[in-house]
RNA sequence: UGUCCUAUGGUGUAAUGGUAACACAGCAGAUUUUGAUUCUGCUUUUCUAGGUUCGAAUCCUAGUAGGACAACCA
């Protein structure tokens, strides 16, 4: 099947490169900075990093982009490396910025040499002012003219310790006067006396990410340096340190973040989020992390079906969450073994079956493959949905209601002959007959119902706690909101139900394995289970149109 | 009142000077022992104004709108 699929910008200039032999094979990278877990904006960039290699026969380093120790944790490298590896991807090496620290003092050593950086002492306060503003040129710092001796035994001083935090730093000399605020005169180098995860306290002056990264990318021969668009305006930076430096020319290409409606994708208010407790974690099933949507039972496939759906261009965009939510169930749709689950119990007793009888039914474990089943007790008491009764029924209504006959799935045909009332007029049980004849795979009754319902035998139900989660937030387009982000979270996101009502069969999931609970949604076992009390996240609900019948 | 980036249905993404298409969402219907899945059909689109051209979503100019840039963050 010769598939043509169009090319977006970057496999288009991947292509020409590659015609023209600019480039017989291409690198890649994914830099991360290890100072938070990685969500699913990251995913978006770690499919087109490693997809690209993958098509186009090149590889992918994994790069730590580490040169701010006072935010950056091993904890933090720890989950990105399994996160990356969850979503399927192999990285040809992995590297941190904090290797080439020697390498990249040498560099600013080579650019003080050609009189293209000095230290400064001016605090920050000071260059701030020096620095003007978009629209007015700044000022020359006082200590820009320094000679390069003197710079060099500065930023040699600097190394060695012999000054404060935030007392100098080392700039590039470039154009105070420039249209582009980040060539008026960068700073390259600052000292913080801090531990490094990596280099512990080996140095106390640590490259910008504006010196580290470009020459990083170039140390690494990568070809294609892509990032998201804020980094445009580097990108002249970029190239002039690679120029002056005269290295290896890697490329720097700009590609438009993802945005989803109802979703908060910045790593700093996520970790706010975290340390203010309004989740349980980094993995809390709300989160659009990695972890987190990995915990609630979404799949790899099916998020790298979400980042191949929404393209990668260089326009701001805002997709749908229902995007994604239309990958999961997709996916899980193929792979989910079915099982049945009452939420909200009302229960039944068919009054002409035998008391303390039981029998076994089976129950295909996917829809379309009748040899796969499993067993499910059957007997006089049941459980099912509340929902699935009604005194006096809507129209189009076809489940149960007084007089009324629905399938139970897997089962029998049965009838609502009457229903008994608490003091509160609260409907606390059903009394039906059974047609015997009706039992599923060989039904000879010749009755035709609309319903089918979910059930369980009340006698071998097994209690299970479900959660059931909802956007974090209710606003759809985050970045629209003047205030602050916590006025908005969804007080309904989270929903426990401690005690529902399983088949046997579910007693025997296993961490991973995913199931659609009939009628109910896609879930997954939760890691708070024990072996006492097992506990389901819903990754998403089923498709409904009968609730959109019902809203009408 | 600077520089840079962007502009195609409700949301995304294609169409690479030659009939504007695909997916999601929405709506309607068929099938169904999950009101699921599956299948069918439908609604809705090139920011504006000029220009180049036989022909412009595409190229040019201007305007408009949105976004980015004034961290010793990345």
């Amino acid at each position: 099947m010769a598939e043509e699929k169009s090319l977006n910008f970057i496999e288009e200039i991947i292509e020409h490169d590659l015609k023209s032999g600019k480039h017989t094979s291409i690198a890649t990278r994914f830099p991360p900075e290890p100072n938070g877990y990685l969500h699913l904006g990251h995913a978006k960039s770690i499919c087109l990093n490693f997809g690209l290699a993958l098509k186009y026969g090149g590889k992918t380093n994994l790069r730590f982009d580490d040169t701010n120790p006072v935010t950056e944790e091993t904890e933090y490298v720890e989950s990105i490396k399994g996160d990356v590896k969850w979503l399927g991807f192999q990285w040809a090496e992995e590297l941190y910025a904090s290797d080439y620290f020697p390498q990249l003092y040498e560099f600013a050593v080579t650019l003080i040499k050609k009189g293209l950086a000095y230290v400064d002492d001016s605090t920050s306060e000071e260059m701030a002012a020096q620095k003007g503003t978009p629209t007015q040129p700044g000022t020359n710092s006082p200590y820009r003219n320094r000679t390069v001796e003197e710079n060099l035994v500065l930023f040699a001083d600097m190394k060695a310790g012999k000054y404060p935090d935030g007392s100098k730093v080392l700039r590039a000399k470039i154009d105070m006067a420039h249209t582009n605020m980040l060539m008026r005169d960068p700073v390259l180098y600052r000292i913080k006396h801090a531990h490094h995860h990596r280099t512990g306290n080996t140095w106390c002056i640590y490259p910008m990410y504006d010196f580290a990264h470009g020459q990083s990318d170039s140390i690494e021969k990568i070809t294609h340096s892509i990032c998201t668009l804020e980094f445009v305006p580097h990108r002249e930076l970029y190239n002039w340190c690679i120029d002056n430096l005269e290295i290896y020319p890697s490329r720097q290409y700009e590609f438009a973040r993802l945005n989803m409606t109802y979703t908060m994708m910045s790593k700093r208010k996520l970790l706010q989020l975290v340390n203010e407790k309004y989740v349980t974690g980094w993995d809390d099933p709300r989160m659009p992390t990695l972890s987190g949507v990995r915990r609630r039972g979404y799949t790899p496939e099916a998020i790298r079906d979400f980042c191949d759906r929404i393209g990668v261009a260089k326009r701001d965009n805002l997709i749908d969450i229902s995007l994604l939510e239309f990958c999961v169930r997709e996916h899980l749709n193929k792979i989910a073994a079915r099982r049945m689950v009452v939420f909200d119990p009302l229960k039944v007793v068919i009054t002409n079956y035998p008391e303390g009888k039981t029998e076994i039914m089976t129950s295909e474990n996917y829809p379309d493959d009748h040899a796969n089943v499993r067993e499910m007790p059957f007997g006089r008491e049941l459980y099912i949905e509340r929902e699935d009764f009604m005194e006096v029924p809507v129209k189009k209504y076809f489940r149960l209601s007084p007089g009324q006959m629905v399938r139970l799935k897997s089962a029998f045909i049965i009838k609502c002959d009457d229903f008994v009332k608490d003091a509160n007029g609260t409907v606390t049980e059903l009394h039906c007959s059974y047609i015997p004849e009706s039992r599923s795979g060989n039904d000879t009754s010749g009755i035709n119902v609309k319903g089918v319902i979910h059930w369980v035998n009340a006698q071998t139900a097994v209690p299970v706690e479900v959660r059931l989660y909802d956007r974090l937030f209710h606003v759809e387009d985050m970045s629209s909101l003047e205030d602050d982000f916590r006025n908005h979270l969804n007080p309904d996101s989270l929903k426990v139900l401690p005690t529902v009502y399983a088949e046997p069969e579910l007693a025997k999931a296993k961490l991973g394995e995913h199931f659609q609970f009939l009628r109910m949604g896609y879930f997954t076992l939760d890691t708070d289970s024990t072996a006492g009390k097992l506990i389901f996240n819903r990754a998403t609900t089923l498709r409904d149109m009968w609730a959109k019948e019902v809203k009408k």
